[in-house]
DNA sequence: TAGCTAATTATACGCTTGCATAATTACGAA
DNA sequence: TTCGTAATTATGCAAGCGTATAATTAGCTA
């Protein structure tokens, strides 16, 4: 008679979130191809079963576990912004400042964005988490753009196209700073972000 | 008695490409997962035992047609740009155009690059290439702006800090249009990137 | 025309994968 | 305290993977 692995029950949340964090840890440390369902649940301290129990494939799995990474990163990039006081500049610069700086520029982030931009064209579950996770950032940077610019007295400005400039710098600059975070000085990519931001947007941007 | 599939010898340059296109037509259309040894071979119309024959192993091969695609990117971003007539402003609305158009802004390339990004923080080798390429086109971009401004009596900017949020603004654009091709009206991009472009450097760059 | 050799096909092996399903057990409810 | 049930483990399967190796054949050379 063989003994059977001792087990705890834990609440859902719990373990949906367990198996999360183990999916995003592998697929920082060896790509896509590390995260099997064995390993995560290795790594979850739980047996393969108990993944389809959560969820009802790996690819829920996975789309799950990037609309938390992006979701996280968003929020981190919010920061403390809506505790700043109510100028609209201050508070928009800040927003970049943190989009562009640790802890959102992460290698291990980057990596795992890079992971999943790789299934996005290919899996509808994927792609549709990009999507809303993509808008959702954009629409807050557009929402903070255009309280700025009204705040200086023009609102005729077309914001979507701002938006979609704007946030592709961000974007860019964040990839950059994951990746080859030795090319660039501390504090470096805020201030070019923060000066590019003014000169996009005609606006004087405070740097700090 | 079986009849075995018949099959003509073809040159050696010519197997190895047509392996490699099937590489990237497969990934384009299904991901890195697409392309397997046996996808491969029906799709350059031989055996899989023959990939073992031209490439020691499937990395090695999928290794190649990474070269050969992101060769063939930056040659298209450059596009017709040397046969354009000597203005440094029309020359860099072009370069800014075809960065963020078909065929540069193509699912495959994205995906490919994706694949590079996710390993680039592990990998020293990966991390070499990529920060070679990454200032090889920075630099291009860079000589464009620098010859941009002189050409306006402006040769005193900080053309690095410049070169960097340009180039990550391509970047952004470019996934984007790669990863959410549909999101974007057929020339909504390279608009949005000329007028952005003209902001960031307080120059009138030609639309088209 | 004959023969040699490299290009190509054919076959098979060992692993890993995701997923289904059956067996068990922890733990709250009654 | 007992019991029911949902959470968890255990087992297995079918398919697909990359790769190794043997068998064939196309096409050049002499």
């Amino acid at each position: 008679m063989t003994t059977r692995r001792p087990f705890q029950r834990v609440g859902e949340e719990t373990r949906r979130s367990a198996l999360i964090e183990a999916t995003l840890d592998l697929i920082a440390e060896g790509g896509p191809q590390a995260a099997t369902v064995r390993a995560i649940a290795t790594r979850a301290g739980v047996t393969p079963g108990l993944i389809r129990h959560y969820f009802a494939t790996k690819e829920e799995l996975v789309a799950a576990a990037h609309e938390t990474l992006m979701t996280g990163l968003t929020e981190a990039s919010m920061g403390n912004v809506d505790d700043l006081p109510d100028d609209p500049l201050a508070r928009l610069a800040a927003f970049i400042g943190n989009a562009v700086s640790p802890p959102v520029t992460d290698t291990r982030a980057v990596a795992l964005w890079a992971a999943s931009m790789q299934l996005v064209p290919r899996d509808a579950a994927m792609r549709a988490v990009h999507l809303s996770t993509y808008l959702g950032f954009r629409d807050r940077l557009e929402t903070m753009l255009s309280d700025a610019l009204r705040s200086a007295g023009r609102d005729t400005e077309d914001t979507r196209s701002l938006a979609i400039a704007c946030n592709a710098l961000l974007d860019g600059l964040w990839v950059e700073a994951g990746a080859l975070p030795d090319q660039f000085a501390s504090g470096e990519l805020r201030s070019i972000a923060i000066k590019a931001f003014s000169r996009l947007l005609s606006l004087d941007l405070p740097e700090v």
